[in-house]
DNA sequence: GTCGGGCGATTTTTT
DNA sequence: ATCGCCCGAC
């Protein structure tokens, strides 16, 4: 345990030996606030006896709490020591599982779990059923708003304030029917995981004491990012003895648009007057360079209270900035880059970070066809594919009777002859009676003037639910999923189909019998019930292991990460900035703050691209500018590559940054590899001089480096679009401009 | 009444 | 790529 403190820093040292009390650590990026809070654990641990199962530490990404359990392991020894560490959703399932009933409501253990999907079908249904038009409220913006204002609230027993404007009011109503229709359900939505568990503890004395007594150390990373109700479960769970240790960074705060309350900060204050605050300022993770850089990205915002941030690390190389003219040679280059760093750095060393996951798909093709490895974090997530959920919610019906939302999702799937018609009149009935669907199908069809088909196939949707439920509650979850796939006929359905689409699904299914085995191996858990909370709770199938290859992720799935290398791909305004982001100064300097994140990623290179033009899914290709975050940075930061060429960090860069690339040129390296290299439309002017090309650099005396975007006219008329680093898009006439080429690559 | 094909609109970020 | 919607086939 003595040898835990030299690890630490003075002030990270008094935050991890003052263990009894209120702390708040407000620190900048890579400064060891993750740290403070591993050691913190294992000091407690093994320093002063607490017992493992006393400590309670919260993250905010399942991959957070994969990392910081396995570091508080590995702090620990072999020593198999189990304190709690988890997402505040997985915490608040944990919680509801065992205590639901006192919250004296209509919830029991079984309760499903609603993910969008889920939530959307609900939020459509409520729509219909207030003769609300979903052309006019779009169930998307609706389900959004509400779910904002869930978030506002303390809690779910307080009404929202009247609104005045119509659609606040449309959005207030949907909110009431939906919430009372999840009641019904037995459903939690995500939201809820929290709200309820704060209501649980608003109400019931003994579960709160009874928790209160259990975690007498709490611990939250991340803390910008909590929302109100995050926020009081916290509170709650420090109880009085206010062992809370809370860290975080509100240059970091990424998740205002869900919810995330800066005001936590301030309000812990309030609440915990006599917290200790701790400032940490070195950065052990990035060079000096990096970190001027993403500094001086985030200096731009305005609403910020600003801190010191220093390393002692190494200058290192200039942040490099690679500008492509469209999306494709964006991947080609990050593509070649990686292969020609691959005699300095594992691909599990090396992070691709985008905005949206959309993007992921082009790198993913080239890195593939390379055969170079690489895991994706996120995106496309497993559980959430159609044959996937469609077993799921066989299993959630199953498991919960009320779950409707399952059961219309699979009464008729595979197709077994029961339609919408057949559907609206067991729902007429059931609401005439007060019936649940599922008490209607199974036991008042009588005298609805059902088809003989319809008839004869609910009769036998009964009787395979009846079966199934029968047999469900000796099987563990694995085997359940099997005896449904066979019994429900969607295997058979699927091998129907035949074509390559309905193999790739039937592979997804074996996965998902795969994933339930390994964990109820690895658990030891073989209720289906928490298997289901699994599903929902976790992205992704057990992918992500370290050591795996090239990370690929979105910016806000890397929070808490490092990586030697990172490639934040897509700086071009109107992705990042994300167009819809750019409506107020607000969100503006939220995508700042995700750039700052990204940036600070890096520890040893940084590398930033951009593509001039992109093309959205399917449609044209769009041509954008530079992201203004590039222009944010320092020129004299940044290390501005030749198109064609990739870095190559053997040279010495920072004496002659210009000599600093590899004479192997994106295209040598393809050609080499047999890979058809993409090309870019030659046009311009046919008359005596060299034409200029659409996508070649530029260079203006006034303006700098620039591509071309676009070239209209001909011959003395000719008329460039560019698209300069530095100032964004000019319109030129070639003749009056005093334009050099820069070079000739390709 | 049900089902499947074709068509158009539509996707930020996550638990 | 996927979902909702519309139309024609059974
Ligand atoms: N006192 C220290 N001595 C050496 N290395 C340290 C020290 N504190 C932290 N580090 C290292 O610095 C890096 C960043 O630490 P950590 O992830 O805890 O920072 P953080 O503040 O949580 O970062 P972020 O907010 O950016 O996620 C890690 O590689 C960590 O091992």
């Amino acid at each position: 345990m003595i040898s835990l403190l030299k690890d630490l820093n003075p002030a990270q040292r008094e935050a991890v030996v003052n263990t009894e009390g209120p702390f708040l650590i407000l620190a900048g990026a890579g400064s060891g606030k993750t740290r403070v809070i591993t050691y913190r654990i294992a000091y407690l641990i093994d320093a002063c006896g607490v017992k493992p199962e006393q400590i309670v530490a919260i993250t905010f990404t399942n991959k957070a709490a994969d990392e910081m359990k396995s570091r508080v392991q590995r702090l620990l020894g072999k020593r198999n020591v189990n304190p709690w560490i988890s997402t505040f959703h997985s915490l608040c399932v944990h919680i509801l599982r065992s205590r639901i009933g006192e919250l004296g409501l209509t919830y029991n253990r079984n309760f499903a779990i609603y993910d969008e999907q889920d939530q959307l079908r609900l939020v459509k249904e409520c729509l219909r059923e207030l003769n609300l038009d979903e052309k006019l409220f779009s169930p998307r913006s609706i389900l959004s708003r509400i779910s904002r204002l869930k978030n506002s609230l303390a809690s779910l027993e307080e009404l929202p304030s009247p609104a005045d404007d119509y659609r606040s009011q449309v959005v207030e109503q949907v909110f009431q029917l939906y919430q009372r229709r999840l009641l019904e359900l037995n459903a939690l939505d995500f939201d809820d995981l929290i709200l309820r568990a704060v209501e649980l503890f608003n109400r019931s004395a003994s579960a709160r004491e009874h928790y209160q007594e259990l975690y007498r150390y709490c611990l939250v990373d991340e803390f910008q990012d909590t929302n109100r109700p995050q926020y009081l479960l916290i509170r709650h769970l420090a109880g009085k003895r206010k062992n809370l240790c809370v860290v975080g960074d509100e240059d970091q705060s990424i998740y205002r648009w869900r919810g995330a309350d800066l005001g936590n900060i301030l309000d812990f204050q309030k609440d915990f007057p006599r917290a200790t605050l701790i400032k940490l300022e070195q950065n052990y993770r990035s060079t000096q360079n990096i970190l001027k850089a993403a500094g001086a990205v985030v200096k731009h915002n305005i609403h910020r209270i600003g801190k010191t941030l220093w390393t002692e690390n190494l200058a290192g190389e200039k942040v490099l900035f690679y500008q492509s003219l469209d999306s494709i040679e964006e991947a080609s280059f990050v593509l070649a880059q990686i292969v020609s760093l691959g005699s300095l750095y594992k691909t599990h060393q090396i992070a691709l970070l985008y905005r949206t996951n959309a993007q992921s798909r082009l790198f993913e093709e080239v890195l593939a066809r390379q055969g170079i490895p690489y895991i994706i974090v996120g995106g496309m997530r497993f559980y959430e594919r159609k044959e996937v959920k469609d077993i799921l919610a066989y299993l959630s019906f199953l498991i919960n009777p009320r779950d409707e939302i399952s059961l219309k999702r699979i009464i008729n799937v595979p197709p077994r002859g029961i339609g919408e018609k057949t559907i609206g009149k067991l729902e007429e009935r059931a609401a005439q009676e007060k019936l649940s669907l599922w008490e209607v199908i199974a036991k008042r069809r009588e005298g609805l003037s059902l088809t003989t088909k319809g008839e004869t196939a609910l009769e036998r949707f009964v009787k395979l639910i009846k079966d199934l439920r029968q047999k469900a509650a000796a099987l563990s979850a694995s085997s359940l999923i099997k005896l449904v796939m066979d019994a429900s006929g969607y295997l058979t359905y699927l091998k129907g189909e035949g074509d390559e689409r309905a193999a790739d699904r039937i592979e997804n299914l074996m996965e998902l019998i795969n994933s339930a085995r390994e964990y109820e191996e690895a658990t030891g858990e073989g209720s289906v019930t928490s298997f289901l909370s699994r599903t929902s709770l976790t992205s992704d199938e057990d992918s992500y292991q370290e050591g795996r290859g090239v990370v690929l992720m979105t910016l806000h799935c890397a929070k808490g990460l490092e990586f030697p290398v990172v490639f934040l791909v897509g700086l071009e305004e109107g992705l990042f900035p994300h167009i819809r982001s750019m409506g107020s100064e607000e969100e503006l300097e939220e995508e700042r703050r995700l750039c700052y994140v990204g940036m600070t990623r890096a520890a040893q290179l940084l590398f930033l691209s951009y593509a001039i033009r992109r093309s959205a899914y399917g449609g044209r290709p769009r041509t954008s500018e530079p992201s203004r975050f590039l222009t944010e940075i320092p020129p004299e930061l940044l290390n501005i590559l030749e198109r064609g060429k990739v870095f190559n960090p053997q040279k010495e860069p920072s004496v002659q940054p210009t000599e600093a690339y590899s004479s192997e040129s994106i295209k040598e390296f393809f050609a080499r590899h047999n890979i058809p290299f993409p090309t870019s439309s030659g046009e311009g002017a046919p008359n005596g001089k060299r034409p200029y090309r659409l996508g070649e650099e530029v260079y203006h005396p006034k303006f700098g480096k620039g591509v071309i975007i676009d070239i209209e006219g001909e011959g003395e008329e000719t008329k460039l679009t560019v698209s300069f680093l530095r100032v964004g898009r000019k319109k030129l006439i070639a003749r009056y401009a005093q334009l050099k080429k820069v070079n000739d690559s390709f």
